[in-house]
DNA sequence: CAGGATCCCGGTCGATACTG
DNA sequence: CAGTATCGACCGGGATCCTG
């Protein structure tokens, strides 16, 4: 029986409680910066946020840019790993939009 | 900004550390019965094959049906929207390979 | 063979407080 | 504003044993 790495290996970089999410309003919705994201996302706590942010820069899904200024400014945007990714996440969207009625 | 309820429970439902794995055998390989799932995935144990087993079948992915035979046997299948699933669980595998070289 | 029952561990996530 | 640090709770998952 052949094994399927990827498989596992994707669940892994996307199986965090709100990696899909993250990804989708960065993606599909042009949100850019933490605090968008944690007022987007329903009751993510912000060291929770900080670390999927972290972990999605890891796997290069994004990357961050930080400006450097006062008061701070951090911009998140999608690789082209990243950007690859996005017809997954129109499809998953449209997918639970359609079977589940969501 | 509009919230996407869709992600977040497909998040949900495929979070589990082996539910796209899972699908992806019984959808791409053929694979029917409890014990060849375990042999296919790698290391997961019998208790977690069975709960999330149980929790695709409750979530509407598969079917399992019980030939109530001696010695058992059951045969787990997919759901018309399991099926409806199956491009997504295409498009992962192919992304994993070729984004990720897997 | 297909799993249920039980126990337990580790990691994930959340709440809170604090910083540059 | 954009985080980090710390702590603790919770629960998903693994190990083991048992059953029809």
């Amino acid at each position: 029986m052949e094994r399927c790495k990827s498989v596992s290996t994707i669940q892994r970089m996307i199986g965090g409680k709100w990696k899909i999410e993250i990804l989708f309003y960065i993606a599909l919705k042009d949100v850019r910066h933490f605090g968008q994201l944690r007022r987007c996302i329903g009751n993510i706590s912000e060291s929770t946020l900080s670390k999927q942010l972290r972990e999605l820069v890891a796997d290069g899904f994004l990357t961050r840019t930080d400006f450097g200024e006062v008061p701070p400014r951090v911009e998140y945007a999608l690789t082209p790993q990243g950007e690859s990714f996005v017809p997954i996440l129109l499809a998953l969207k449209q997918w639970g939009e359609k079977e589940l009625g969501l």
